[in-house]
DNA sequence: GTTGACTCCGAAATCGCTTTCGGGAAATGC
DNA sequence: GCATTTCCCGAAAGCGATTTCGGAGTCAAC
């Protein structure tokens, strides 16, 4: 019904074989300047464009990569993605690359997406992202030889390439900026130690205190599931100890949108008897009283260094091993971290709530 | 490297005719039976994968379908772009079909996408999100022959395929609900009328106010941009009135909460003195104080059902004007809409604030 | 025993591009 | 002026499937 244009057509209106037109259109050396200007105008003017799977099957090289969707074990993927997936698009567009989103709904399904890549080779390599301490899949992908970039660390990332945020050190400037604004009991709620940030972030907490000269008190490392309610938990228990803390570091901005309801609960006010500092940067951090403080993380300029240091892997350009960056979380100062007031909670208070 | 389990390999281990095994894979029925299932087992036994570009090349098919991420015109997009696309991707796993991802950044980026797609063919159809109330690109994908689906209607989408979430409805069962509750002075905050889902709210609440009887009061309109100040600028110019609402539709979470900022600010309390009713059911919304009753739409399922209802288009069982479904949107009865309080607001008060 | 209708499979053409190989023409060397 | 390079380009062989076409068998029918 249209007219396809192909390589035929531009090398019958120009007098020339196909190869030659092909070799024009990929700049190789052994076309002359002016055959190669020819063939591009005449390429220009047909509005022609290449056939894509003609040209992958040809080349054996598929020029797409795939990002591997988080499960959805809780709703907190929902943030992060849209950005990050923007950062890759656009980077991989700009090379002529495509960007595939796989979606596995299980952690079996997901393997055998990776043995179907595997053997199909539609897909030059994976992005993966949400990883844990202990990740089968780096082993995996390595077996399977299938190039990938992982966004985020883990146990299992020795020699694999990765990108991260620095969140130890996210965590010891979170902890050091609460510190120099005179809090000397600073708690910290965490996440599950399976996740690998989690762990991370806990350990830049520790470093901070010790750091800053302070020592990390009994009951203060308290861990819970990544969600408001954990969070609100976590602060209760926090509340109910003896000597309560001035100032919390969370592990998330949900949780810390958590625990300061349990503040609140308690009668106190976040950031005024009790500083909290959240993490992710979320948007509707800032909407809500007091808006949070908190720790950002550039997603877009990842999302983009991903898909860079990935096509460089799979082009044989570099090993994985020499692709291994931490990129740096910043503060975010809002209203929830302040020097601590006269209010500072004291145990005896606590008796008198649930 | 590795042995590449082509066609080839079953074929002569079989002693059979690569055609054979071909169509035998692929269920033509002009093969017995019987060599269907040798086919296939020893197809299973190999490992054999067909390559991907040999098939879509040789079959003139693409099996891919591309989703066009808005254009980032503000940070709203982020909450349902990963649902969206996640109901994508599963549903064309499920039947073989990838999902390709384009970020356009900017209008003349995108349309350069289409026209490249347009020639190139390398993905099959579109799927295109955050429509306007005039949005050239249902003219310009037509006129490209491009098959597509939007989610969210348009002024131009008459005779394309969309699906949408019955924003008027939803908007009407908002205003009713409200009205149940006792409700007489209802106000809308709105968007741009450029977003033609904002429209449709705003005519959502004037209908709602018409079935219940109640008329629609001087001022009650509210239109400003889909954020946190924009509903915070907006809920100040209703308080500013002289009779002011007791009930507040808003045309997103987000603005609701920035209305509700406004609301404290005045010395009220949301929910209890004003309602209010957002838009989108963010999570976010139940971690505020007062929890942010909302209307809900479900996006996993409708990202799966565009998925499906664009490859019917493309596969031509179905014709884009018979593809137009309205989902549903539900309430979420959270802490924010209550029946009128005794604190009603009267226009005098407002005077001792700016 | 010829005809006709089915079954089931192989041959071969295609899909549109890439890439190797080789050779004619022009430029260079001595 | 003859042998060598160097420059350019065409021919042709894939890449790994799909799909059309036709023909060799088989079986029933008359």
């Amino acid at each position: 019904m249209e007219e396809p244009t192909g390589l035929k057509v531009i090398a019958e209106r120009l007098n020339l074989s196909e190869s030659t037109v092909s070799r024009a259109l990929n700049d190789y050396r052994d076309i002359s300047a002016r055959t190669k200007a020819r063939v591009r105008d005449a390429a220009e003017e047909l509005g022609y464009e290449p056939n894509t799977h003609a040209r992958r099957l040809a080349s054996g090289k598929s020029d797409t990569i795939g990002y591997v969707m988080p499960i959805q074990d809780g709703q907190l993927t929902e943030t992060f993605l849209g950005e990050l997936m923007a950062g890759m698009a656009k980077m991989l567009a700009g090379r002529g690359w495509d960007l595939m989103v796989l979606a596995p709904h299980s952690p079996e399904d997901e393997l055998a997406m990776f043995k179907k890549i595997a053997r199909a080779r539609h897909v030059s390599g994976l992005i993966i992202s949400r990883t844990y301490s202990d990740d089968p899949r780096f082993r995996i992908l390595q077996d399977l030889e299938i190039p990938f970039v992982s966004h985020g660390r883990s146990n299992d990332s020795g020699n694999a390439a990765w990108l991260d945020v620095d969140n130890e050190l996210a965590f010891v400037e979170m902890t050091t900026y609460l510190a120099s604004l005179g809090h000397e009991r600073i708690a910290h709620i965490g996440g599950a130690p399976v996740y690998n940030f989690a762990r991370q972030r806990a350990d830049g907490w520790k470093r901070g205190l010790k750091d800053a000269g302070l020592k990390e008190m009994a009951g203060y490392a308290e861990s819970t599931e990544l969600s408001f309610e954990g969070g609100n938990a976590a602060m209760k228990r926090l509340l109910a100890l003896e000597k309560p803390p001035t100032a919390v570091c969370c592990v998330s901005d949900v949780v810390a949108i958590g625990a300061m309801r349990a503040i609140r609960d308690a009668g106190y006010l976040p950031g005024r008897e009790i500083s909290l500092v959240g993490y992710d940067g979320l948007e509707i951090g800032s909407l809500i009283d007091p808006p949070l403080t908190t720790m950002s993380q550039p997603l877009q300029s990842a999302g983009s260094r991903l898909a860079e240091m990935l096509i460089t892997i799979v082009e044989g350009k570099s090993m994985p091993s020499d692709n291994q960056e931490l990129f740096r979380a910043s503060l975010v100062r809002r209203g929830t971290a302040n020097p601590p007031g006269e209010g500072v909670p004291e145990g005896r208070s606590t008796t008198d709530r649930q």
